[in-house]
DNA sequence: CGATGCGTTGATAACTTTCAAATTTAGTGG
DNA sequence: CCACTAAATTTGAAAGTTATCAACGCATCG
């Protein structure tokens, strides 16, 4: 029996909804690509069909014992998937942003639920319709596909995280923010400290020290807790392992 | 830097191969099926398509550097994955054993090695085939993407695993296993007490600690070191959080 | 029988959590 | 814009857990 702390503060924020989802009867159809199709016509086929929907900082979006019926893109701000243990621990199964899709690892049931972390934008899919697509477009369905080997291998490069040092899974969380805006040294973190510790299995004392050890490293510089700039990834990923 | 002992042992046995790869290039006709088919129509088709290759106890089935041109699936025997970490740690990526396919969530390189844990039967079949296969057979492709689900299901579960503490690790990695074998109470191990250390992140002693543990508190039996004997899955469970 | 690999057990050190409190930040109302 | 309260983050000290180092037992195999 170790560790998260979790739930030391729960917001139970309005869940809201600006655009009414619309239910997918009819399935337009999507040109037919060729093989190698580039990548987009799933998103391009969410912009078509999905419902825009808004949800306030905390909002739920949806909750783990709901049916699966609806697959969500992100278009702004930033969803956190999560589960409560029965011992009241919270793992947070991921953090997703500007063009990643929420929802494709689950069966009938989602395991986790789904909250807005910030102000956010969602574009709604009904899942039945997304499977209708994947019959009739193989580039579409190549293109879930791939989409879901992606989230495959992020959870694994996740599971090397997870057994390794709390120094070492800090560096990495970093080191995989840092990569969603390539080109800058400059991460806007939009989760809490206990976002990233129920993340990362830490408590949010450990992060919170291992970040005050890297700054003092001169690994990075923390001019705001939600800021980070990295200062030497060469020396974040050598304490990745 | 912590943890793993990793490659105290490193068995070198002899690849070996019993029949030689069949390059796919033709693909067969697959009979399609409409909505909801069955699952077993890749299991099937890659009975058809696949080459049967055998390998013994500690054998090698695929580098994590080299291209990723199969798919694996177990007929026999038991496959375990793994990466070494620069620092000579070792992480498990998975146990698969008979019907469990192999390969799926690697892109254009594996990810990880493979191995025989055990001597093992294996389906081979080219990864581009498949690719094939999914674009002319709805049936292929929702199964493949069911499949990859359910893979991905399990990376989820093995997570939740990995914040936890060693005992609850322990607990749930038993009584994962002996999902494997409904109906019975008897789990044979295949792998080594290393390997499961491996796979939880855990070293070699804490791992034999905790299955000792396991045993004093009457929730578990040990005949010999590669069988247990679960006496108390409510014990399990309730330590598995 | 001696070597070798695997598993177990013991003692100590290192790391992470837990509990507690101080400090900073953010949000709200005047 | 400032004051005030609540929330988030950081810091400190002690306790608990797991890793590390070392030795031992047990089986297999030549």
């Amino acid at each position: 029996m170790l560790t998260q702390t979790a739930i030391r503060s729960v917001a139970m924020p309005r869940p809201v909804v600006s655009t009414p989802v619309v239910p997918m009867p009819n399935v337009p159809q999507v040109a037919k690509h060729a093989v190698g199709a580039a990548n987009g016509v799933l998103e391009e086929t969410m912009r078509l069909m999905g419902a825009t929907m808004t949800y306030p900082r905390g909002a739920e979006i949806f909750g783990e014992d709901e049916p699966s019926d609806y697959v969500y893109q992100v278009v702004s701000g930033c969803v956190r998937t999560y589960k409560i243990l029965s011992d009241g621990r919270r793992q947070i199964g991921g953090f997703y942003q500007r063009g990643d899709i929420v929802g494709l690892q689950f069966a009938e049931d989602y395991v986790f639920s789904a909250e807005a972390i910030a102000d956010s934008k969602v574009l709604v899919i009904k899942r039945s319709a997304l499977n209708a697509l994947v019959d009739r477009d193989a580039a579409i369905a190549r293109e879930l596909f791939a989409l879901t080997s992606r989230e495959l291998r992020r959870m694994q490069k996740r599971i090397l995280l997870l057994i390794k040092s709390a120094q070492e899974r800090v560096a990495g969380f970093l080191l995989e923010m840092a990569e969603r805006a390539p080109g800058s040294n400059v991460i806007d973190l939009p989760m809490s400290r206990q976002d990233i510790a129920d993340y990362l299995g830490l408590t949010i004392e450990t992060v919170s020290r291992t970040i005050t050890s890297l700054e003092s490293a001169a690994a990075i510089e923390v001019p705001t807790s939600r800021r980070i700039v990295l200062r030497s990834r060469a020396a974040l990923s050598r304490m990745n392992g």
